[in-house]
DNA sequence: GTCTATATCATGATAGAC
DNA sequence: GTCTATCATGATATAGAC
């Protein structure tokens, strides 16, 4: 059993733990520096969490589901492809603009060790849940709604002008020279710009 | 000087610490392993190169060079927009192809320390650059060739579009289903999507 | 230039007092 | 539950023989 107090202790270390990991990755992160973030002991942290490796296994999975989760639920509505499409986007945006740094590091600790997706994650239940994607996509080019497109190629579309400008902020930000507030702004904006921009390119 | 088993010396070191720098970050990578890669002893490591550090900075300066190195040329040239953007992409997918591994590695190296950018690289050389790709929009805007929007969003576009499937592959790959050898074709097909895909979104 | 041996230090993890 | 040692290991870096 675990008294109020515990809660609050686990709290303090999970949301530590999820700023350090977040920002320096699983090999750059360190016991200590979580320990101090959390304003407890070091030894506390190995009391509440065996490992480094339970500790960052616990963030990880959290990451993971805050990045697919929604995911599945709005690829298998029943609802057209442009409000699917929007849907996607509004979902990716908001969840973005409040934990900006989670696509680096899910997409950073996933390139190091491939195998963890499956491995962590509902690893089958992604064939039907796509398959749904595919099928709005070729309806709407069946109907003449859409000009043809292969729905993968779509879909990556999608995923690379949400997700991208969070991963290579660091990047664009120097090359088209930007304060960090603008770049927020510019974010802002985005969500519309990027229906608009698919809307027209896929109109026949 | 250096004879010529110098330079084989230091050819292999610095492959060997590419391809482990590449596959596991600067943190996660470990000196003695980049000594057993390139076959050859630890101690021989920093004879050639002090520190870690030092070894380092050079694979990162490379890899600065081959990511962002032809954009500035082919962005300065004097040439329709619809060309400036097809070169950007043949560049970048030519690249990414031989090199798939080298945006993540970049992007994720910058989010641990944004300032690495401007550090290492010509820092303020990207001004003047970008002015000439937002004035080819502009041109194009007032000459009723495309339709508005903000060159910067347009740019970002294109880099998510090249860039983030070489980042964000594991995810993708799980999503959609797809073996290795079938990834790499569909980034093949991918080159061509990509024109024709932002050509459509700009048509007025 | 190349190797072996070793110094030095940081880190994850454990033991035990309170 | 929380803290203070302390252990054990593994990593960078150096010294010195060949």
């Amino acid at each position: 059993m675990t008294s109020n107090q515990d809660i609050t202790t686990e709290q303090k270390i999970l949301a530590a733990a999820e700023e350090i990991f977040h920002e320096k990755g699983y090999d750059g992160a360190r016991m200590q520096e979580i320990a101090d973030r959390a304003t407890i002991n070091k030894g506390l942290l190995h009391y509440y969490f065996k490992s480094k490796d339970a500790l960052f296994d616990t963030i990880f999975s959290m990451a993971l589901r805050r990045m697919v989760g929604n995911l599945n639920s709005i690829l298998l509505l029943e609802i057209p492809l442009e409000e699917k499409i929007d849907l996607m986007i509004d979902g990716y945006m908001n969840m973005l603009m409040r934990n900006s740094s989670l696509p680096s590091f899910v997409m950073n600790e996933l390139n190091k060790d491939p195998d963890k997706f499956i491995a962590k994650h509902v690893g089958g239940d992604f064939r039907n849940v796509f398959e749904s994607f595919i099928d709005s996509v070729n309806k709407e080019i069946a109907s003449g709604k859409i000009r043809p497109i292969d729905p993968r190629q779509l879909f990556m579309n999608i995923q690379s002008m949400v997700l991208f400008p969070f991963i290579g902020r660091p990047m664009i930000q120097v090359i088209i020279g930007l304060e960090n507030k603008d770049y927020y702004s510019l974010m802002n904006e985005r969500r519309e710009l990027i229906k608009s921009f698919i809307r027209q390119a896929l109109k026949p």
